[in-house]
DNA sequence: AAAAGCCCCTGGATGC
DNA sequence: TGCATCCAGGGGCTTT
């Protein structure tokens, strides 16, 4: 579910509410991708300073160490001031002073790891190779079009990688292209200056937008205070094969890269 | 080093 | 109605 623009708006949904909570209790259901890397009760009694994001993971700061928290495919997370009752798929669970932070995530490929601190192995074995952050000043073109220029395999592909750039996940990776008039299955080392920059303008674009608007799914998406996106991406390739082209027309195409659906306009994006 | 495949898991949609 | 098949918003790991 969740690219950029949904774990963002999750974010900004909570991390005011739980600042300053001290932890009361953890619960964990069934395995979720690596283990926590601690036992429930050596968070209790630990208090949340920030959360923060780095690409799709967030960063939940305590006073000592931090969880890193993904929310996979389907994974969602949900604070509330109530006494939550444990649903089927909600496999971290973690009751504090300000309310109840919990992961619902059916398929589990969602994680909530705990580090010592950033720069733990744990930590940097999942965050180490993330480049840059799409909405931040430090999505400089040049690093952006230099990035591209090193890789060989197909753009989108390597938008996907999130080693150029964080974020961007199957939708967007679409979208951005289309937006940019690019040809997924292009060289990214064969991209002209002009059109990295067109492509890195509709990536700031497309996920600057989606968050201003609360996060956009093509299914259901509702932040940590279940609130829903109002942001309602019109897709202009992703999902719509066969039909027309909202710019020119022609039929929208597909086909798979990495076993992942990739969608085009084959008269908009002709190379 | 980089690229391509594989796999983790559940559930919804579709087809027979 | 029941059952099989395919597909899904991610990404680490293993193999080429």
């Amino acid at each position: 579910m969740p690219e950029l623009p949904e774990v963002e708006v999750t974010r900004l949904s909570f991390a005011d509410r739980i600042a300053g909570a001290k932890v009361q209790s953890v619960r964990l259901g069934k395995p979720l991708r690596w283990p926590l890397g601690c036992t429930p009760v050596e968070l209790v009694g630990r208090t949340v300073r920030a959360v923060r994001r780095r690409g799709k993971y967030l960063l939940i700061d305590l006073d000592q160490g931090l969880l890193l928290v993904h929310l996979g495919m389907s994974g969602s997370l949900i604070f509330s001031r109530q006494l939550p009752t444990p649903g089927l798929h909600d496999h971290f669970e973690m009751l504090t002073s300000q309310g109840t932070l919990k992961l619902n995530d059916p398929r589990r490929f969602g994680a909530v790891v705990y580090a010592a601190s950033e720069n733990a192995p744990g930590a940097c074995k999942l965050l180490g190779q993330l480049g840059m952050e799409p909405l931040s000043d430090d999505f400089d073109v040049s690093l952006f079009h230099a990035g591209l220029r090193r890789r060989k395999a197909a753009i989108k592909q390597v938008l996907l990688a999130g080693d150029v750039v964080v974020g961007v996940g199957n939708i967007y990776a679409s979208e951005t292209l289309f937006l940019a008039g690019i040809r997924p299955t292009l060289s990214a080392a064969r991209l002209s200056r002009p059109r990295a920059v067109r492509l890195h303008a509709a990536i700031k674009d497309v996920l600057g937008r989606a968050v201003a608007g609360g996060g956009s799914t093509l299914r259901d998406f509702s932040s940590a205070t279940g609130e829903r996106g109002h942001f309602q991406l019109q897709a202009m390739v992703y999902a719509r094969t066969g039909q027309a082209c909202r710019v020119c027309g022609t039929a929208i195409k597909s086909m798979r890269q990495g076993q992942r659906s990739t969608f085009f306009c084959p008269k908009c994006q002709k190379s």
